[in-house]
DNA sequence: AGGATAATGCAACAATATTGCAAATGAAAA
DNA sequence: TTTTCATTTGCAATATTGTTGCATTATCCT
């Protein structure tokens, strides 16, 4: 495991520090979660808070996390697919948030959503989200 | 069109005052883009901050404006149709974001999706963001 | 016009996020 | 193994976004 960690760091061109593999292991444990900063604070309270923005930053811009749109505040991040480099996102998948606890998770079943843009724009992706309550909130 | 202004703030339950007239104003010379806070302050510059902030939720409460999630850090506003009222909001048009110069616009057409949640889940409204380039950026 | 009620503007504060820089660390070369 | 050097970290400072409390002012109904 810990190997599988610090060769994810490596496959994506990042060096190996403690808080990068403790921060990657927090988005392994939290299963298809979305975590905003809040909560990756919460649960490393002694990582600096400056750092992981940094962290988050890093791993987003290097495909080994991607930004959720669910209209919290603070920004909310999930693991990317294996199949995802710096060069090359594919998130097209949909994300559900729950409106009563507000979690954001990552939904597997590939969504189809086709609309019409007006002449002259151009379409590079589609981001699905679904508004509701989960299986927690009834 | 001052009495337009003023009638829809009465339809809505509103008090009419300057500060509520020239923020809707704004909206709609805006023709279908959505405006954050720092677009609304720079349009509006004698304009209170914090009055501004009540002004949006008290419009988004009411069914004139809704929030628009597109992914940027400010929360971005755009007017609903007339048909939009306190108690029923029905704004499930798709919202183009553009990635080259952040602006945000409501499409009109109609979008269709479909995804499936998992078991216990449900769904009680969805919101399709379309990421890519607008036609003044190529 | 007068009075009840709602809206405004200011101050203070809370939460989220970014930048600069010196010190510590990781990874590759000597 | 030790040296080297760019990268990463941690701290301080600051910017941006958003909220709350309260005294003053404005709206609108009678």
């Amino acid at each position: 495991m810990e190997h599988r960690i610090s060769d994810l760091l490596k496959k994506h061109g990042l060096r190996s520090t403690t808080m990068r593999e403790e921060v990657l292991r927090t988005f392994f444990a939290a299963n298809k979660r979305a975590l905003d900063h809040p909560e990756l604070e919460r649960r490393l309270p002694h990582a600096d808070r400056i750092t992981l923005y940094r962290t988050l930053k890093t791993f987003a811009e290097k495909g080994l996390i991607h930004e959720v749109v669910d209209g919290g505040l603070a920004t909310k991040y999930a693991l990317c697919p294996d199949s995802c480099t710096e060069h090359q996102h594919h998130d097209e998948h949909a994300h559900f948030h729950c409106q009563d606890c507000g979690k954001t998770i990552c939904l597997e079943a590939t969504a189809t959503a086709t609309v019409q843009v007006p002449t002259g724009f151009r379409v590079k992706q589609t981001h699905l989200v679904v508004e509701g309550s989960c299986d927690e909130c009834f």
